[in-house]
Parts: C-alpha cells; structure tokens; sequence
DNA sequence: ATTAAATCTGCGTGTTTCTGCAAGTTTTCC
DNA sequence: GGAAAACTTGCAGAAACACGCAGATTTAAT
C-alpha cells in the first residue's frame, strides 16, 4: 500500500469515526507503528486532523471548547465601526456582510436608530436582534462554518429582489490597480451579487490590508463609493483613492 | 478512551450539567476516580471548567461578569433535550423550530453528530454552527425580534422544498381535545407549515404545559408521532397521548 | 535499462506520558 | 470530634513516543 493510499484511509477512518488509534492502523493496515506515526504528524502538520498521545480525533473532537475569540486589530475595528455607523440615517435599508469589523459596526449602532438591515452572517444578525428598532431580514441558505455566513443559489437570488440604499462590506484586500480581492471562492460570489444589488458600496478596512492583493477578484476600485479606513482622511496612503474619486472617510 | 476523548467528555458533561462530580464520571467513563482528577485540573488549568471538592463546576456557573441567561424549568428541558438528541442519527435531516428547549436540545447533541439541520431560530443556528460536523441550512426571512426566528412568505415557500425525516419542534399548548395549540399568529403559520413538510413530528415540552390551551390551533394530537416531557414515560398524565398512538418517551 | 539521489519503512535504543495503586493528608459533614 | 469521602504525593509498570540508522523502495535523469 502506497504512503499516499495510506493516508487518505487513514483519514476516511477519522472522518468517519471521528478517532483512530495507532495500534488498531498499524494492524488494519500491516504497517509498523512507527510509520503510522509518521502519517498521523504529517496529516497533524497539514491541518486534517489532531494528533494525540495513542492515536488522532478528528477536527470536531477538539473544537469543543469556544474559544472567546481575539479579533484581531479591535481598537482599529472600532474606530472604523464608529465611522460606519455615523453613515446610517433612520428609514435606510442596509445591506452587510460578515466579518469581525461588520460585527463591530452592528454594535456601534445607536440603540435608537430605527433601520432595516439585511444579512446572512449569523454573528452580526445576533447583534442587531438586540437593537429593538432595527428590522433585521437574515438571508437564508447554507452556512459556511468557516466565515459564519450564508452562501449560494438562494442568497444571490434573493439579493436580485432588494435594492438596499448602501451595501457594507468589510474587505481583505484593497489595490488601485487589482481592486478588492479575495481568497475564498463562495465569499467573492457573495460579495459580488451585494455589491451589485445595492445604490452605494462602503468599504470597511484596517489601513493594513491597502495595497495588498489576494487571488480572487471582487470588482474594481470605481465600483466603490466610500472607504472607511481608521486612518485620518487625509493620511497619505489613502490619496490615490481619493483622487480616483472613492469618498475617504 | 483517549485522553483527549476522555477530557472532551467531561467537557461536553460539564457544560451540559454544569457541574460534574469524579466519582460519577469515573463510572461513566471507567477509568480511577485519580484519573478523572488529574483531567479535570488540566482542564481548570486551561480555563475550561471550575474545579473544586468533589468535582467541577462549569465557569458560565461562577462567573458573574457573563450571566447566563435564566431558562426557565431548565432541568425539566434540559432532560427532553438528552432524550430529543437520542433521536436523531448520522446522516439525518432535521427541521427544527425555536424557543429555550430546542436550545438545549442543539446544546445536548453529541460533537461528533454528523447531521444536516434546518431552522429559522438564530439562537439555535448558533449552538449548530458550533458543531463542526453539523451541516445548517438556515431559513431566511424577516426577523421576529421577539421569538428570534424567522417567519414569513419566504420561509413557508422554501420548506416547501424539503422534505425532512423529522420535524422538531418545541411547544407552548398540548391538549388531547384541542392538539397544539398557541398565541402567536405567525409563529403558529411557521409551525404549520414546518409539520407538513416532514416525514415525522417530535414535539418537546415540560409536562407544564399539558393539558393546556392557547388561542390560535396549530394541529391536532394526530399529526404527533413523538412526544418528549420530562416525565416518565409511564406517567398518568401521557396515558391518553399513549393511548392515542402516539409514541411517549 | 541503469544508476544515483531521494524517500520511505522497520527496528533498536532510550525517553516521555499515562494510569492506577498505596500511603498519608485535608476537607466535608454529621 | 470523628468518620467518610476526597485529595495529594510519590511511585511503578505499561504503553506510546522520538531519534538515529540501515535496508528497501521509489523517482528521476542519464
């Protein structure tokens, strides 16, 4: 038996029961222990499953414990959230992504404002539930685990039936030349149907992610109205931008 | 067991139960009561539970800064929710609604579960988003503030498109004269349509609220395959449901 | 096809981890 | 205050592990 056959029934096992143990392969597959060692760091060390003292659990074995999640560059989010939030006038029809910075903003909300807003990332739809005056619309369809979000055929269409006065979205990578750009396949779909659908594009970014570029193209830099970053307007990074006409916040 | 599996458990038991004692674990798991101790001081150690004489508290338990929010008759519910869980197998589709019980019952169900769920209820979409191995296919509509689930022309339409091997659903009235029962509108259009679009209907609820009565019909006690109290089984006051031909756990 | 390089695999060595037991101490509860 | 339960500590056997090495196997280039 291949090493390569080796690991992929190795990972079936683990995939199906959810746990394997080293002495039970090493009989399965008439291979020493040591060798099902070796597989079980080298399928540890990419990712597709945990290695343990006498064997290996799956991914779902171990995420048990909620982790009470760090967001990353927060103070930056916050500043940005405030900013966002100032955009929104009572009677609007908002449409939001995901994303750490979207669930900032949806808490920097006023308690009063009295809007509508239309998601499919659970995270930020559980923060608006709490806002009594908001009217929330959750666009429903698969969830992805990983972004926490809404995906697919039955969100793009139901995005045809809206036209949201803005459509907020937090972005991963910002270029004058390449755009938005993206690095997951489902996301940038998603992004792009929001996009097209909605009057104005706001952007949300930490000043970090400007001038970098992921794999995925989203849309072009005229396809955004404003840019919200937690830089002063005025700061020198964010010029080309003005100058292309993008209302920097 | 491994070790991992075996901290995972109690893990799993704590958050459920919030509390723990060595001894029982010891018999549930079998392994040395010194074992059980040795786990639950790694597992304080790391922050994931409370340990203190005799067992381990769960830390939502003692924290004050994150009250958990009080359930009402979580005991009773949390003991539907273990035997609801028993119910469902790998591979299965399950419909459920909202309310307090269906999030214990999210809550109750084994992490290595692999099982599609549908549902409209934020909170309970949050409990199955944890559970990595759990497929979610949320329902999107408007927002019900008040009952955080989703309802409306939209919902209705797309469970039209599934056929479910059960629905779950939690209920507020059960009479054996007038069925289901409850007081709100559209939930009650939202359940009514949930039940005729599985292959079965489990109704949860605490023996409270049997042989009760709320304004508006949902459907009669025929349309109830599976009835789940806290109750025993046995007990005189699910003889007519039993009696009815409905299965009583 | 042949050969060299790279990789893979099994074994022996010594080390670490895990678990249960025993002995002595602390806590709890009557 | 005293008994029972729970705990701490140390220890020992078993299992799992890391590491180096040598032979086997695969790969790639001649």
């Amino acid at each position: 038996m291949l090493k390569r056959e080796r690991q992929a029934y190795i990972l079936h096992q683990v995939n199906l029961h959810n746990r394997v143990l080293s002495a039970s392969l090493s009989n399965e597959i008439a291979v020493s222990e040591d060798t099902i060692r070796r597989d079980l760091m080298e399928l540890s060390d990419t990712g597709q499953l945990v290695k343990v003292h006498g064997g290996a659990l799956s991914h779902s074995f171990t995420n048990v414990n909620r982790p009470a999640e760090k967001v990353y560059a927060l103070p930056e989010k916050r500043i940005i959230a405030a900013k966002a939030a100032a955009l929104i006038q009572n009677g609007m029809f908002i449409l939001t992504g995901g994303g750490t910075t979207i669930v900032e903003l949806a808490k920097a909300l006023t308690i009063d404002l009295n809007a509508t807003f239309i998601s499919g990332s659970i995270p930020a739809i559980v923060e608006y539930m709490h806002h009594t005056n908001i009217e929330v619309i959750v666009l429903g369809d698969k969830l992805s685990k990983t972004s926490q979000i809404t995906y697919g055929a039955d969100v793009m269409e139901k995005l045809k039936s809206f036209t949201p006065d803005m459509c907020i979205l937090g972005i991963n990578a910002l270029d004058m030349e390449h755009g938005i750009t993206d690095n997951d396949w489902d996301v940038v779909q998603l992004k792009q149907h929001m996009i097209n659908s909605a009057k104005k594009l706001v952007c949300l970014t930490i000043s970090e992610k400007i001038n970098t570029v992921q794999p995925i193209h989203v849309c072009s830099t005229k396809k955004i109205d404003t840019l919200i970053t937690e830089l002063d307007p005025n700061d020198a990074l964010l010029k080309p931008f003005a100058e292309a006409g993008i209302k920097v916040i």
